[in-house]
DNA sequence: GTTCTGTGTTATGATACCCTAAACCTGCCG
DNA sequence: CGGCAGGTTTAGGGTATCATAACACAGAAC
């Protein structure tokens, strides 16, 4: 028995199993199983052992010594899992208040014991929204996602307005260092100064402060450009 | 490694079996097997083996052949399944637009994934409800309830004003078929009629219906007396 | 093409949960 | 107080999910 309540059938292993191929599996190459057993923090014989099994569920293509690649019907419970990811995270912090960086962990927990009754009632509730708080795009129900092309800070042309679109990046820590300096969704900036060599970004937050970002963190913070900040 | 991020570390099948025992024990006795093997539909040599290993964690007191009883660390495990359980019920019905039918398994669920954060977040939101929607008591931080004395409507008193406070049934159906019959929270009727023998009930709900009700549905929904109705 | 080197797999084992079948208590009955 | 019936436990298995250690393969280096 598992938690689930819906269709599937999935344990949350089977479940972040897929997910990880999905995220490691860039086009139509496969994974490593060293690769996913880093990811999801298991031996590789462990990683050997489920994809065997999932072979046999359909949801897994596995050659040996060659890797792992989701067959449609694996990537499509992905998907389903990332729709659920991403819209429990939109709801932690839209209705219960939760800050960014809170959100993945607890959104990892209930994702795998949510119902499909209870992710389409926050879907709606929400709005059906296109992204998520990092502004990762949430798949539909049928497993489209809205992509944009956003420029990171790091190649943002000088005094150009643009308005805070995205993070990628997983550390909370980092996160939460965003959302106190000021770099929150959505909001309008521009770059007033930028040094060479991956060195850090200068960006004017409208006329309230200036903050001096890493490059790190710069190329992990995407935009759009703007007319004009408002 | 198991869904929750927070203290206790349990997992589900342990977190179920200790409310098992919590709702199976009156008031000192102990639990025996089988009935542990009932409620969790499960074996009784499964139940056995738990016990043995619960004993270890000390939520658990069992002695061979006299059943299991739990300590008071068992006791508090059982008491904050209790107010995660009844906290997401109150809030899948208040936030989420669910019916009260539907809400049991759902919290079943979920019960076992949320952290406390979400617990306390959604309590907070709800307004630190003392009820959830079945009417039953929701154990505070420290696992104290406020009871009450209510009467089923099978010991009702004719012609005497009184409000639904609490439904004691399990079945969904019949749960969906009160509400349906507008027999809801709070409602306000008095019992003009009662067939003797356990026979059926008939209540008058306001102006708007009157309503016959079967004996076993009848002794399941309890009410408080009122000065009039309204 | 043969040989390394590191990546991937098999072998073996552990743990949590469950089951069925068989052996075992316990309390009641006479 | 012996014995039976029924509830309990022990024995023996099974699956999913992991781990460690030992072996096997693939691709690069020569």
């Amino acid at each position: 028995m598992n938690g689930r309540r819906d269709a599937s059938g999935s344990s949350q292993s089977v479940e972040d199993f897929l997910k990880a191929v999905y995220n490691l599996q860039g086009e139509r190459d496969r994974v490593s199983t060293n690769a996913l057993a880093d990811a999801l923090n298991i031996s590789a014989p462990a990683v050997t052992d489920m994809a065997q099994r999932l072979v046999d569920e359909g949801t897994v293509d596995y050659l040996k010594y060659r890797g792992v690649r989701l067959t449609d019907k694996g990537e499509r419970v992905a998907l389903q899992m990332l729709r659920r990811h991403r819209l429990i995270e939109t709801y932690l912090v839209q209705d219960l208040g939760y800050q960014l960086h809170e959100i993945h962990d607890e959104a990892e927990a209930l994702e795998h014991s949510v119902s499909d009754r209870f992710v389409e009632a926050i879907a709606r509730k929400l709005g059906e929204p296109s992204y998520d708080p990092h502004g990762d795009p949430i798949p539909n129900l049928d497993g489209i996602m809205q992509e944009r092309s956003l420029q990171p800070l790091t190649a943002l042309k000088l005094h150009s307005p643009a308005r805070i679109r995205r993070f990628i990046m997983d550390d909370p820590a980092m996160l939460q260092n965003t959302q106190e300096r000021g770099l929150v969704m959505g909001a309008t900036l521009e770059v007033v100064e930028r040094d060479p060599f991956d060195g850090p970004v200068t960006v004017c937050l409208g006329a309230k402060s200036t903050q001096t970002i890493g490059y790190k963190m710069a190329s992990s913070i995407l935009v759009e450009y703007i007319d004009r900040m408002c």
